[in-house]
DNA sequence: GTTATTTTTTGACAATTGTCAAAAAGAAGC
DNA sequence: GCTTCTTTTTGACAATTGTCAAAAAATAAC
């Protein structure tokens, strides 16, 4: 028996786990700046603010990141994981949307009008995640003609995005929304049960299921 | 006969309608200004650019505005009049939007992209409209914080209205959407024809006719 | 490996909505 | 007024999709 190896083996073990979630902390917020470039390039000043501002969260699997009913104060940054968005209509939980990492997320509806919000947001995979405040955003881009852009950018890419699935529930059929699915998002139908994907796509299991019995 | 007395009149009818112009471009672009500060407060300065910028155009009735397969470079803020955004989905012209004055219009992902446009716009009514280009906006944008700031303000309104349009097409029944259109906008239905309004609501125009009856 | 639990598929039938064709109603031109 | 053209409604039928119930398959728990 060696008790100092087993204390420094015991005090490597706590600076290693502190190294790593320091490390860890870093490498993430990085990946939030790195995807932020992706939309505008950033300047010194503003990094170092940014790195004030976002909170990191870690939500397990199946847990809420917003409830319906309440008011969403926060937009958040999915470093890791993914969400899905879901409407409670007439008593059954409908899926609208998910999101995979990275990728920005909140209930756009009630973060920016700040009324309750009528969906929630679930994790469906564990997240890591990364947040700030509707104040915080607000004084940012009061501040920064920089965060102003980027935020401007992009809204213009998620009303692109929204535009082009609303054109396809309107104007498509259901075995047609399903192909698109398998050519442009083929990674939900790897990472989300089948019951969620077909009220993302606007039917019922029961059909989604033919339709895939199909070919 | 009085030739001196009608020479006045002559010029005087002359400067009249010079004078109508005038005012008329002014009043004009004051329904623009006044547009623009439902978003965000304006600074004197900006207010002359904005003078500079814009253009009037006048579209009368069927025209177009957009045409599939060209890129579209301009914003358009609609004073006066109504159009519809539409698609060609297999040889059928379906509409998916309509706008009424007052507006801003442009075909989103074309403008947002500049790739060629998917839809059309074309004049239901016959219009008054004043243009920017894109590069006009994004040197405004560029120069002036505030204009970028309108521009966020405004893509939040859009996207929320365009998120309550998907949630409708993707979760609704035929019957619960002309509910719905009939409460929230029945303007539509008086400017509109019903077969506009069947496609605009995703929906056949017999289909519709038959909900119509049923009430 | 066996048992529970969840997810997906299948069958039978009903409801909704679309399509095609024709009639009726309304608006515009003369 | 009458005629012409456009818009809206109606009828008959087909196609699509939804609902409910049960079976099959896949996954997780022990």
């Amino acid at each position: 028996m060696q008790p100092s190896s087993s204390r420094d083996m015991r005090i490597l073990m706590v600076l290693n786990s502190f190294f790593s979630i320091l490390t860890a902390r870093n490498a993430a917020i990085e990946q939030l700046l790195q995807h932020i470039t992706l939309y505008h390039s950033l300047s010194t000043g503003i990094i170092d603010e940014l790195h004030d501002c976002f909170q990191q969260v870690i939500l397990p699997r199946n847990k809420h990141l917003v409830t319906e009913g309440k008011t969403c104060r926060h937009l958040y940054f999915l470093e890791k994981g993914a969400l899905r968005g879901s409407y409670n209509l007439e008593g059954k939980e409908v899926t609208h949307w998910f999101a995979f990492a990275p990728d920005f997320v909140t209930s756009f509806h009630s973060f920016i009008t700040q009324e309750p919000a009528v969906e929630s947001i679930q994790s469906i995979e564990g997240c890591i995640l990364w947040t700030i405040s509707k104040d915080k955003l607000t004084a940012l881009m009061n501040r920064y003609h920089e965060i102003e852009r980027i935020v401007r950018i992009a809204y213009e890419g998620y009303y692109i995005r929204l535009e082009d699935r609303f054109v396809n529930a309107q104007f498509k059929t259901a075995a047609e929304r399903y192909q698109q699915l398998l050519t442009q998002t083929p990674h939900i139908l790897e990472r989300v049960p089948l019951g969620h994907v077909a009220s993302y796509l606007g039917i019922s299991q029961e059909t989604l299921s033919r339709i895939r019995s199909k070919r």
